[in-house]
DNA sequence: CGTGCTTTTGAAAATCATCAAGTATAGTGG
DNA sequence: CCACTATACTTGATGATTTTCAAAAGCACG
């Protein structure tokens, strides 16, 4: 939607790198203070509105993104409509590896984001001269490499029920990570979900319907507790990990 | 199975990367000729049986693997036995790379294997050194996340005569590669097939009674033929990537 | 206070899984 | 060379989880 309203584009100049709250959690970290400028001279930051599409899969390929703000849903398409998403893209997100010269998924905003925008070509030449930057994207996609396993197995071999239980658990951990000697111990903690219900569904290659009656029998359970539909409080941590993990 | 005999290990020096057949296919190719020495230095020759597994899924991390023969069957597990299969891999593979200290998924030989071993350590020094291997690696993580976001759509919204379509299309594509300018000739072309219908379930996320009967039924729609049950032949290629694309 | 959207809930239908049996196929040992 | 066994594959009948179809309830916004 609003396919037609143009992005806003700004320099980057005006909010220089080093102030960027993102860069803690982004591939920039993999770049000196002292070298920033070139970095900054490069980007340009793009404030999708939510809903508003800023990949479209199959398009030329003509910059990479990295996310400051917001959260976009990234996701594949079948002729007919039928849609997969493959992953939520948050601060510190860095979109568009594709070797190829297309996209090969589409990206959309769900809520008002913040996004710094590079040439391909020119963060290529950038690459050549910093290979501490190289490093750190091979990290990244390693890591996103190693989640779209985890999320293949659940596809393809979990139910509903350990899909959403799955998902709360990534979410919760993904927020509130905490120390590893309190795992174990079962205390609520509050999730919060800007998607909606049939995006929940189309991550997890389920329907709408069977996503709404999953959380509804997982409040009845008392696994969670649902304050409004995109808030829900994890009442048994470890029940609903034994759940997500099959174990039960 | 045989998890139990040793693996053979045999110095690399015997037989030189120079001369290695998977070269051109593997990120080894990122290395001059001049520089292999110290590449083929690193390397153990280990020739896992078919059956025999190399990698076990939360083992210690300890190598990176190359393949230069035959193929694997890459996998995760749930706790009660469900499998999922996340890919095969085959000459010129390489597996490894994630950032934990574990392995995120195991390996095993469906046919007699060659693989070449590095040491983490040792590799991450020679990727210091060559930031061409680190390139390469990078453009191969890409591809493989691309694959993966195209395995999570097939998983997560494909029917099952389309997946089945799907893995016929992605092994005959891959296995014989052709001039753009044919690809919408319908043409009889042989697939092999060197894993069981149980390996096909786990990779498609079915069972093995439904793969069967979806060969059955494409069989008698005229779009393969199956002379054996390793041995697919793709009689309406064009039809049947109608089917794998989710147009009909 | 409608209007439109998301979410929830219900009933029916369908795809795919499970259970069960039978048929090939390959490998083994007599 | 041929039974014999083990394994893989195929086919059939039944069943269950999830989807589809349908409608009502909850919420945000103008």
């Amino acid at each position: 939607m609003f396919h037609t309203r143009p992005l806003v584009v700004e320099k980057s100049a005006i909010e220089p790198c080093s102030a960027c709250a993102a860069r803690p959690y982004s591939v920039c970290s993999a770049i000196d203070d002292k070298d920033l400028s070139r970095l900054a001279a490069l980007a340009q930051i793009i404030t999708p509105a939510a809903g508003r599409s800023f990949i479209e899969e199959g398009d030329p390929a003509e910059h990479f993104f990295n996310i400051t703000g917001g959260t976009a849903k990234l996701f594949k398409l079948l002729p007919d409509g039928r849609r997969q998403i493959t992953g939520f893209a948050g601060v510190g997100h860095f979109l568009g590896l594709a070797v190829s010269t297309t996209y090969a998924f589409g990206a959309e905003a769900i809520e008002p984001m913040r996004v710094c925008r590079f040439s391909r070509p020119r963060l290529r030449s950038l690459l050549e001269d910093f290979p501490a930057l190289e490093r750190r994207l091979l990290e990244v996609a390693s890591n996103e490499l190693v989640m779209a396993q985890e999320q293949m197995l659940l596809l393809g071999r979990k139910t509903a029920r350990e899909r959403v239980a799955s998902f709360l658990i990534a979410r919760a951990d993904g927020q509130t990570p905490r120390p590893a000697y309190c795992t174990h111990v079962s205390r609520p903690s509050a999730v919060w979900l800007p998607m909606t219900r049939s995006d929940i569904a189309d991550y997890l290659g389920l329907t709408i319907e069977t996503v709404s009656r999953t959380f509804t029998r997982l409040r009845s359970e008392r696994l969670i507790e649902t304050p409004s539909p995109s808030e829900v409080v994890i009442r048994d941590h470890a029940g609903l990990e034994r759940l997500a993990t099959g174990m039960e």
